[in-house]
DNA sequence: GATGAATGAGTATTCATTCAT
DNA sequence: GATGAATGAATACTCATTCAT
């Protein structure tokens, strides 16, 4: 039973959140244009006549996750004021929390849009630049802070960065299939790694996280859609 | 064309060679059994002769560069003797420089196998978990070396451990994308991330390489097949 | 060349026609979906579509071709209230008549469906177990009608009827064969020796038709289609 | 482990009771090469050495199988003096012997040579024509024995042999799938069922089997092989 | 004589995509 | 605006058959 008439909007919101599943969930190729149209009620030709091809299809799904997460992340970390850990802290919070309320989303932009070549590589790529340049100019922030006196080489902050950001992705994962792990413990662990390094954390010299701010974790509306 | 005749373990050797380059660049799904047996020099029934179906290829390749990997990782480390970091130091080495010389089969273990579901998840999974088994014991070493008390909790060792790794996997993407990143310099810059900690690295205090042994990086016969 | 749009049914109905005529005169392994779906006039993908694969197909077939069978006996033996030999009678030249206009349904009923396994012997058990019930159940009335005492055995009534509607499913093979053998003499030969018997037949004693009825044979709408 | 060098009529033998087997059990179609020369404990080349093409060696299973079954029933029938029915029972013990000792050369001969079209067809057409003459001419002895006048026409005698043998495959398959129902009672109920027909049994007039010669039925060397 | 190595030619099935209504 | 009807192009997999040794 097809649903009736809807603003052309609000199908859009359906069909794209129909793909999110059907692809986070069986992968690019193996998701079929079928599944999507019938998960998101609607026929095929108007999957087609909204979204145009398979390919613009993931893309449009790629586009929307990405912008969520981002804007998850820019949200969570706060204030361009605070301190670059405290910062980070935030952000790596509402990073945990978000991919762990949107695993398909996840899913397709960690796993699938990696896999499946150009264009959507071209997509991740331009993702992970900002995620990464954010992080970079943390970094330095930090080293601003510090007085650090020579600055680290470009590359190696970059390197650094890619380091962390890629941890956090990993970690994310972990705690996907781990039951129990919170955002929160996620977050410290790669705090306490990061930030103090595993030789402190030898020596007993952890990273401390800073006194909790009042309310919950960073508002996010609801869970996945679908 | 009549392929000459070879022995068979020699052709399969060839098709396994043709199915990695195929897999790693095209993925599971968008690589054909005909791209295959093409690139292998051979009929396509003669793939399914040996190989048995396009699933046991597959599942065939992820257990051949894997074990590849972690062999060329363990006879990076070296003895069980030397210290903690000195085994993390040359275990990193020996990975940067096996994902750097095979980069197809990098994109098999560590994009392609992980995004088509079971059974090659489980594969990765293993595989995975050997590593992560490694890193944490080194861990657990380095705790002890330090006469660390009292003792990180197991969990929070678990997660340690797959930041770390998962900071490898994306500096081998990210050294295998950048012109002129070498494995050492990769390695030392996850040492030093790993190590020191970002804090210790604003503070100007990194983590030291030990002095290097006199030959070059631990020796691969041969660079990728095909 | 795209076929002329139709409903579903008409079209599901045109390759039933064909995968009828194809099976028949092919055999199970031996037709191919490409075949079929030339002789219907669409595309393969369109017989997948409504069919959804060659055992289901075939299934289908073997159900309809069944069925028509089955009809056109029970609406040729006419009510229950006739003498057994009479609703006999009336049945065996429905059952030829069938057969004759319908020589591919037969074969697939007869040859093809029960040499090719699960699923299909099974649905050919089924028919020919509904026949062989009506036969017994027939010989059943007979005796009674003849007082007969004491009664048959059941498995010897058993053996009966499968020897009447083997020797049955032999003269539509040989009516088919045979040039000029009408459902009638085909009928008339085989209620002589089921009914009187070789020795009764010897003697000079045949079984008697009974005076016909005005009109022709049962009226059957058609001939094969296709 | 290949058996050692065989003079070729032995492994000829043994490529066509695999070939037997194999045909019987899954049909023409489906069976396959491999299949019977792995069975046959050969390798493929030798059986196309020795048989020439599947073609060929299903016809040379079909000639073999058909060559023993009338071979069967010729020595079961006995001396050309004995009267027509005695004929008839003895012939047809010897044939309900035969098809539950050789269920696979059974299944071959009634069921899949005659699916397969040209140039089987026309083996298993031999067959029966073979088969049919020797029940007219028994049904015409009968006549004579009865001094029945007039003749029967010609046509009407082939009618009720293609009826007496259509009941006879019928009842082996009955006698094969039923458990517990041996050769001779299929043997009788046929020669009731023929001989003295539905009308006299009714009447409780059965046709009487003869006294029993001494040995047992007529002796075959062994059951199916392979 | 006997076999391991090899393939040409199919076969069922699927999917992204497009019209005609 | 929305959909039922339809297909071109691929894809995994199989099999009878043949050489080279």
């Amino acid at each position: 039973m097809r649903a009736k008439r809807m603003p052309r909007a609000v199908r859009e919101r359906q069909m794209l959140d129909a793909a999110v599943r059907t692809f986070g969930q069986r992968g690019y190729r193996a998701a079929s244009m079928d599944d999507i149209a019938e998960l998101a009620g609607v026929s095929k030709p108007l999957v087609y006549l909204y979204l145009n091809s398979k390919e613009d299809l993931f893309t449009a799904v790629i586009r929307r996750e990405a912008r969520a997460l981002t804007e998850a992340i820019r949200a969570g970390v706060g204030p361009a004021g605070l301190p670059a850990d405290r910062q980070l802290w935030n952000g790596l919070r509402a990073f945990f929390t978000h991919t762990a309320r949107h695993p398909d989303g996840w899913s397709v932009l960690h796993l699938q849009a990696r896999t499946h070549g150009e264009p959507f590589a071209a997509e991740i790529a331009a993702l992970r630049e900002e995620i990464v340049a954010f992080v970079t100019q943390l970094i330095a922030a930090a080293a601003r802070e510090a007085h650090r006196d020579p600055d680290l080489p470009e590359r190696e902050v970059a390197g650094l960065a890619e380091a962390l950001v890629g941890a956090a992705e990993s970690l994310a994962d972990w705690a996907g299939a781990t039951e129990g792990v919170t955002a929160r413990q996620a977050a410290a662990t790669l705090m306490n790694f990061a930030w103090a390094g595993l030789g402190d954390l030898m020596a007993d010299r952890p990273w401390t996280p800073p006194e909790e701010e009042a309310g919950p974790a960073p508002a996010e509306p609801a869970a996945q859609t679908g």
